[in-house]
DNA sequence: TGGTTTTAATAAACACTGTTTAGTAAGTTT
DNA sequence: AAACTTACTAAACAGTGTTTATTAAAACCA
């Protein structure tokens, strides 16, 4: 009798049902307008529903948070066929702040909003997708120091050096921290600022 | 007749004494948690009086935003008198993460929370705090460059990459983006991140 | 097949939220 | 003393996340 496999399924079923309901309103309006009953009303059943799949609000946002690495990890993956290492350390600063203009929402409930990370598969020293995502840059960083293009030294305080840097501008661009400048400075700050980092790595680090 | 004049100073003192709540219950309890009805409760006045002095909720962020601004100047008042241009830097990038462990919900306040940045005060290329507190940077990057410690070059450009760094890993830990190391390893991580950012600054910039 | 149990879904309520409007009471001016 | 102005608030509007009691359907068992 497959009828708990079936229901197992339809469980599956409806979960994805409402996250994606959610991940387009999301998208769409922000976090702020991102209310239960608007998820409810998408999908066509009653707001209680969504607590008999979800625990609450920030189970839901960490399900469209992991979906927004998901993402990511797709628009990254041609990045990883580049050969010179340090090419690809770049590429991958690129595409981060690219990833984050273009879905500033995603950017958000991936590495600013603090309710996914309310849930238990984020508390203890276990966040999956960060670790994954970290663990990919340490790896690049690891091909520069074999490479020799880096000095040997930990690649992991390296990758948080080089990941602070990226992330830094990128949240205060988001966040509209950079609104004492015109939008031309602020794309010229922002690109050179980058460029400045990449041949300071090259020479000292 | 006074009377006006005593009227202006009867405003000015009533919304400092909203802001003087807000800032109390916000510091204790976070953004989520400050309600309008909660700031008319301290100061013992109706909801409603409290849209007689602020627009919105967003202006009342603004100006517990501008208070922040104020005390972390202060904070940082102490460094000014170091002579040494890196060591001052240095310090610099020191005191923004230490007042953001600190003082976490004003550090969020200050560049991470949208709500103050919604205001008319910080829209169309003006942002007061944000300008001035950029502008210390830059100074003191000129330094370095007149110093003969960085080499000559745009001061603002050097200035957003060096902020964008100290920003980076301070927002990312703030925001729980470190959480898939202990306790001990994210502080050892920003600890040596921020060490290696200065050595390779002193080496490359 | 009939009766019992389990499951899925919901209506309604609770305790909140930011904000607006209409009305009142006190202070100020003429 | 009457007219006007200001400061304030009660009440309402339109939402919010979440819980609970109830119902209807599906699954299981005799």
């Amino acid at each position: 009798m497959g009828i708990v496999e079936r229901k197992e399924r339809e469980k599956e079923e409806m979960r994805r049902k409402i996250v994606d309901a959610a991940r387009h309103l999301y998208v769409k309006n922000g976090y702020d307008k991102l209310s239960i009953r608007s998820i409810a009303d998408e999908i066509e059943y009653s707001p209680a529903t969504i607590y008999l799949y979800f625990k609450d609000k920030n189970e839901v946002m960490y399900a469209i948070h992991q979906q927004a690495f998901g993402k990511m990890m797709t628009d990254f993956q041609p990045i990883l066929n580049i050969n010179d290492p340090f090419a690809k350390l770049m590429a991958m600063g690129r595409r981060y702040t690219q990833f984050a203009v273009e879905n500033p929402e995603l950017f958000d409930v991936m590495f600013i909003i603090t309710a996914p990370m309310e849930t238990l598969e984020c508390r203890e020293d276990i966040w999956t997708e960060g670790r994954m995502s970290f663990n990919m840059l340490v790896q690049v960083v690891q091909e520069c120091i074999g490479a020799g293009i880096f000095q040997p030294q930990d690649p992991e305080v390296a990758a948080m050096m080089i990941w602070s840097t990226i992330h830094g501008y990128t949240a205060l661009f988001i966040r509209k921290r950079m609104n004492m400048f015109s939008d031309e400075r602020r794309a010229e700050l922002m690109e050179e600022a980058f460029t400045l980092f990449c041949n300071t790595l090259k020479k000292g680090l």
